[in-house]
DNA sequence: ACCTAGAATGAATGATCATTCATTCTCACG
DNA sequence: CGTGAGAATGAATGATCATTCATTCTAGGT
């Protein structure tokens, strides 16, 4: 089974870093499949093409592989939002918030399998501290810029009575509330269904911006 | 915690049902001390004060025992919500939408407990079809009741351009995203904010109701 | 008081899995 | 071209766990 794709067994040498990538790529290939419960590391590796051993290689344990796996998907999903937050792409406050709307709703984001891992973490953090400390950091740096951006949108707009700190978590909420919508019941929920109802909450508050 | 408060080993025999019941509770204890992943057969039925042979006896496999449950967290979770949104106590509409505020983000509800294992068997849910149509079924359920409610607002104050189905899911997406924010960042968020967060939503949509 | 259906037990079994490490192989460098 | 530092392998090991079932015990019926 294990090399049939590459029939030629010779062996190659990569430098630490990539081969790091590789199997924290196919970590979370498994874990979208078959569940953070019922991924091995026999799995892992084999996704990746490689042996098992390769893993106490690069990772000591699987507790520290399943650790940075978490960290790179924390990292790339809080990332792609900070960077459309701070970025000078959008030029006015409108453009912005349209662009972090169809960024968290997008394609990219909305996978099954980005999905999947994110609320396969997300359950395990309630019996592991250390899944909440990663989430969590990364939460609160997202939560700061946004709540950064909704002061700069309450400010042009001369919005009443809006504290940018709480509606800055109600939407993230939401967003978050979203993704496991589309998710658990997809049925219900069309991605373009999910994008009006994100536009329409920040309508609601900004209605001169939206 | 377990049955150290009954130093007499004598067993006791007891009516299926109530066994299974216990078994069940004991099963969401671990969930949430442990985690889905590393909850054991041998953890729940210790944590029951009964023996390892008594799972076998009462739910088949463990795979079993999980999805039964499942259903019972996720039936008591939104056979309470539905209660209040069908129920007599609540006189007025804005009451209802008050109450059903304060049952899905009051004590309750909002545990540790209680969320830990919610979001565990959400997390599993990319992985495995049966968890999703155990959850899938009571959302389903419990969006409608949801809408119809919506609907009874929206006539009664007279809104204009707002679709009930629309804004029931994402108040139900708020919900759970403020349930995550309670569960991942505690810190960052305490229970009247999330409170105070669901009902700035609700009057955004509903003015004269709240 | 006695009996028995079936509830409950827990040591034993076999399967699965993370981790190890002796060995093989690769390639950058001399 | 030859070599050694270290990357990669995978069979073997030991630990953990779900499941089994021969045995023990309980309580309701007679």
């Amino acid at each position: 089974m294990k090399a049939a794709a590459t029939p030629q067994k010779r062996r190659k040498i990569l430098p630490k870093a990539q081969r790091r990538q590789q199997l924290i790529e196919a970590t979370i290939a498994c874990i979208a499949r078959y569940g953070l419960a019922s991924t091995t590391m026999h799995m892992v590796t084999r996704e990746a093409g490689l042996s098992v051993g390769i893993a106490n290689l690069h990772f000591k344990t699987k507790e520290n592989l399943l650790r940075e796996t978490l960290r790179y998907v924390a990292e790339e999903y809080h990332k792609g939002q900070i960077d459309i937050m701070r970025g000078r792409e959008a030029d006015n406050l409108s453009n912005r918030l349209t662009a972090l709307l169809h960024f968290q709703l997008g394609r990219g984001v909305t996978q099954r399998q980005k999905m999947s891992v994110w609320f396969a973490y997300y359950g395990e953090v309630g019996a592991r501290p250390v899944y909440q400390k990663i989430v969590s950091a990364w939460d609160r740096a997202a939560a700061r810029e946004l709540e950064f951006l909704f002061t700069s949108v309450i400010r042009e707009g001369g919005y009443k009575d809006i504290d940018p700190g709480e509606l800055a978590i109600g939407y993230a909420a939401l967003i978050d509330g979203l993704h496991l919508a589309l998710l658990v019941t997809p049925r219900e929920l069309t991605k373009q269904n999910a994008k009006k109802i994100g536009r329409d909450f920040l309508r609601r508050a900004f209605p001169n911006h939206i």
